[in-house]
DNA sequence: GTCTATAAGGTGATAGAC
DNA sequence: GTCTATCACCTTATAGAC
């Protein structure tokens, strides 16, 4: 527990879980993957965590924490109602870019089986109240059409994360000959700017004048 | 072959392995379970589909096959550009609220081992061509904004998959009072008009006075 | 704390009777 | 075509040496 040696074994194997978990899931994920990744054996896994449900929990756990913040920060600015679209969805983009396998994780592995996870999310509260009172606000001003905050927040993350995790269809039915994932990339990167665009136009008052987002 | 038992029993496996594969995925699916599913015993599965890999196959081709003609029928109409988009988000959350596994069963797959199953998508071709082109040809004429088709639809799909795929979390999160799912079916009826009206409303062209959707 | 060896149980697949 | 019994293997987990 002082050693640090310890500490580092033990993040050397979350890291490894996180990894193998991440791409096969709990029931496709290997023990022995696990170990192989961390450079160490499978008694020790069970030294440091005593089973594999027990690892799975942390990781899974872990992972919906790494999610929220990124939905959450960029409300909590006095920026433009549109400039805080132009972040959330540029920032959102980035992170998924860099974790492309956490939203389908999380998702596969509650609906696969729910009941296994229920508690393992009461201990993580969300209060998304304030972003549902921004966007009222906004509704309520005339600066956007009406729109139930709901479904709109739902369409924002829906246009960021959906892409990354269909992906492999993407790439099957539209670009089959892009094996350095160019295409693609750049695709990603258009994204930050199209789906902010599509949101803001979709939603912006064509009867208010204030239009303009500001441009910092 | 030409025994009525066997195309019963058959497509009563078939029907099984469906229920099982697209709920636990092929990691998680058991053999007893689809036998369970099935009112049948293992050894039957084996004699009808020589493995589990085999009976994954089938089951995995068909999703894909099925989940298709759902993307391209509606485009083969000389529907107004928008009425198009109306008829197709409408049909493909109906179809989605049927099917709810569906995608993520396919995406999880074909994320968590694409190896395996590039050869089982060679055989399937989906031509999205005369799509990109009758947006392309929206865009020219002035109708709707400057937009990539490619972009375009993705964005369509989005807004109409994620939020069934995501479900679990979005219920546990937005309405964990929900048990009968009677404040989420709702929603997802909502949405029919909601993400319709939002793709409509985000690339329709200002300047173009030939707005109205045809209210037929 | 880390390893090797092994136990204990599960899972896909087969043999063989009916 | 359908079943019961069983095999062979894989995977999680533990025991015990160092």
């Amino acid at each position: 527990m002082d050693n640090k040696k310890d500490i580092n074994t033990e993040q050397k194997i979350i890291a490894a879980a996180k990894k193998v978990f991440l791409q096969h899931g709990m029931a496709g994920a290997r023990m022995q993957s696990i170990a192989d990744e961390a450079g160490i054996n499978k008694a020790l896994l069970h030294y440091y965590f005593r089973s594999k449900e027990k690892l799975f929990s942390i990781v899974f756990q872990k992972a919906v924490k790494e999610s929220i913040p990124q939905i959450v920060k960029v409300f909590n600015t006095d920026a433009h109602f549109f400039d805080k679209i132009r972040r959330f969805v540029s920032e959102y983009l980035e992170f998924i870019g860099k974790n492309p396998y956490l939203p389908m994780f999380i998702m596969h592995e509650l609906a696969s089986r729910p009941e296994h996870l229920k508690e393992l999310l009461s201990n993580i509260k969300i209060d998304i109240d304030f972003i549902t009172k921004d966007i009222q606000n906004e509704v309520d001003k005339g600066t956007i059409r009406p729109i139930k905050p709901m479904h709109l927040m739902v369409n924002i993350v829906s246009l960021c994360v959906f892409p990354v995790i269909s992906k492999p269809m993407m790439a099957k039915f539209f670009i089959p000959d892009d094996p350095e994932d160019n295409i693609y990339a750049q695709f990603l990167e258009e994204r930050k700017t199209v789906v902010a665009d599509f949101v803001i136009n979709s939603i912006k008052n064509p009867k208010s004048e204030n239009l303009k987002t500001k441009e910092s």
